[in-house]
DNA sequence: GAAAAAAAGAACTAAAATAGAACATTATTT
DNA sequence: AAATAATGTTCTATTTTAGTTCTTTTTTTC
């Protein structure tokens, strides 16, 4: 396939020798395409000759024969690809749902993915997302219900008050606010009927931050 | 059978070729299927001429065809296109944005569009929506807490029980819990900092009952 | 956590584009 | 046939763009 310059150079060619029936000449071609000197364009000719778009007489004056052009495609495929992207701008981000998280639940270690859910592209800007369903009460204080969803942003690590996914031992994942002391890790509940988890930090990992929360309220509208 | 960035790469090639009639070079072809450096093109650009989709001119830049298409996509592909497909179809909806309710805070009577967010599909099914940004306490024992996007459907009726945005003599409007007694209506707060508000019924307008809660936790990670 | 694959990065080599001038060939004019 | 004009060819040199190769880093994968 061709290069810019080359072209450039075959379409004008084309174009002279379709509407004057005649060749143009490597001045008239030197300045078509904007160059000052001819050498220039006997190098592209020598190019496209090679590549068999043109054939050419030796030492014969205005003496090209465009062989072949190269093949388009037609331009309503682009403006079917654009308006596409257009869409999936608006569209939502898709991200796993892996199920229920809860004081004490385990959850399958953040793996098998089931259902995915989508949101809207501003809460997943950067990173990597997933979304849990909250069960239980023991976050309520901060706002957050039994039955919310919540997107969480994938990250092993994290600030002191930060809302967390825990997990703790491989075994069970809870959110809750995460304070970091010494060798120990407090699990924090927003909830005064729960009590602080306070474990070593070696037991315990952190699968992700709180990004979102979404709640949705069902009526018999 | 190609790779995920084989394919993508042989189609970025095919694209060009036959809608400019040039072949990309490869800082091109690097940036449009993502990567940083050129010299991963070179390495599947071999992959792509070793498996017969493509011909280079050797010692020529920009001098690629392409000799044939694969008859199958790789499955990699066919998944996120089914991805895209789906995202399309449930992709976001846009509703507008009406500004702060709290309570007391009058809004402009629903008025005057100005931003709109995107929100998922799922969650403004059948009906017209807006949103508000909640300012104020007086919600949290429901978890709605200050800084909260309440996605609202509009409405003039609800039931008792549904939390609702309330319009009082066509000035201030509010976000409470609904209770209908005889010729008064109640405007409930979940918050006992608050006192119920007592309003004769026809002094009240209901604007929209309460559909969905985003929040978005902001880190600094 | 080790091995393998993919990607990034940098240094290097090659090709394309550009320019200018000299030169060669063919066509045209005298 | 000689002179002249028009056109194409070759060469050198320089700059820009493109392609290759190698090492290091990161990411996957088992």
């Amino acid at each position: 396939m061709l290069t810019v310059k080359q072209y450039k150079l075959l379409m004008f060619i084309n174009k002279v020798t379709k509407e004057t029936g005649c060749c143009p000449s490597f001045d008239e071609m030197k300045d078509a395409i904007g160059l000052k000197s001819k050498s220039g364009i006997h190098a592209l000719i020598n190019a496209l000759e090679e590549r068999e778009f043109i054939k050419k007489l030796p030492h014969k004056a205005r003496a090209l024969e465009v062989l072949r052009l190269p093949k388009f495609k037609p331009s309503a495929i682009l403006e079917e690809e654009k308006k596409r992207e257009i869409a999936l701008q608006n569209s939502a981000a898709q991200i796993p749902l892996y199920g229920k998280i809860a004081a004490g639940t385990p959850i399958a270690a953040i793996a098998n993915e089931t259902e995915t859910i989508s949101v809207p592209f501003e809460m997943v800007a950067r990173g990597r997302y997933y979304a849990l369903n909250v069960e239980g009460n023991s976050m309520v204080e901060a706002g957050i219900l039994d039955g919310d969803t919540a997107i969480i942003r994938r990250t092993d690590t994290a600030d002191n008050g930060a809302i967390v996914v825990a997990l703790i031992d491989n075994e069970e994942a809870t959110l809750k606010v995460l304070q970091k002391r010494d060798n120990e890790i407090w699990l924090v509940p927003c909830n005064k009927d729960y009590q602080t988890r306070k474990v070593e930090a070696s037991r315990v990992k952190i699968q992700g931050v709180l990004s979102s929360i979404i709640r949705n309220y069902h009526h018999k509208a």
